[in-house]
DNA sequence: TGCCTCCTTGGTAATTCTACCAAATCGCCA
DNA sequence: TGGCGATTTGGTAGAATTACCAAGGAGGCA
């Protein structure tokens, strides 16, 4: 693999690997509907804040998310809206998986 | 977060988890164009075939490719087309940061 | 100013991932 | 059958990821 290409998707690497994690995945999803602070997103995981805090910087360190902060507290939204698309498409997948179970047990 | 979504994000990073390394994408990539046998892929790759081997078996786990024998060799092909278009998301990810970056810049 | 809450950053132990070498398996053909 | 090339699987050292506790700002308010 040439070093340019091996680049081009180190760099497509990184984006992918921030939103390989559970925690990640569901703030996105709740971000995806409203903007939501870190004290939100801490009650609504269910982690330390500390957690919840560093899996925020790794989605704002990839331009995943943004921040703003209002007073004492930080805002989160999404500004990528299109990886919502590919959550329907990981869907389909999981859907064809079980289907293939399915059929081969029947 | 309740057990079930917990469990639901967990099956969805699955997926995401095995597109998450620069060997995988670009395989993925490859293969969307044409179906290859492991000797092609490592020879594309340039690692160890054992190494290829590996990631193919991470990629076919999750359902994002199929494989099949044909005398001596394996032919993978991709099952899941609409990963594609992710990738084209997470292109215009790339290209808004360094816009981005470019603004603060000037 | 002093304090309290919200959030981020350091540090660390445990887990997971990755690459390569070795060894095993499988199909083909002399 | 024996050998050969293609592929997978086992094993392992090194790197990366993650969760929590502690400590460090930063802003608002008495």
């Amino acid at each position: 693999m040439e070093a340019e290409t091996q680049a081009r998707f180190e760099l497509r690497t990184r984006i992918i690997k921030a939103l390989a994690h559970p925690t990640r995945l569901f703030m996105i999803d709740e971000l995806s509907r409203n903007e939501r602070c870190v004290c939100e997103l801490t009650e609504m995981v269910g982690a330390d804040t500390s957690t919840v805090s560093k899996h925020l910087a790794i989605l704002r360190g990839v331009g995943l998310v943004q921040d703003e902060k209002r007073g004492v507290q930080v805002y989160y939204k999404l500004r990528v809206p299109c990886v919502l698309n590919f959550f329907d498409c990981v869907e389909s997948v999981i859907k064809a998986n079980a289907s293939e179970q399915l059929r081969l047990v029947e």
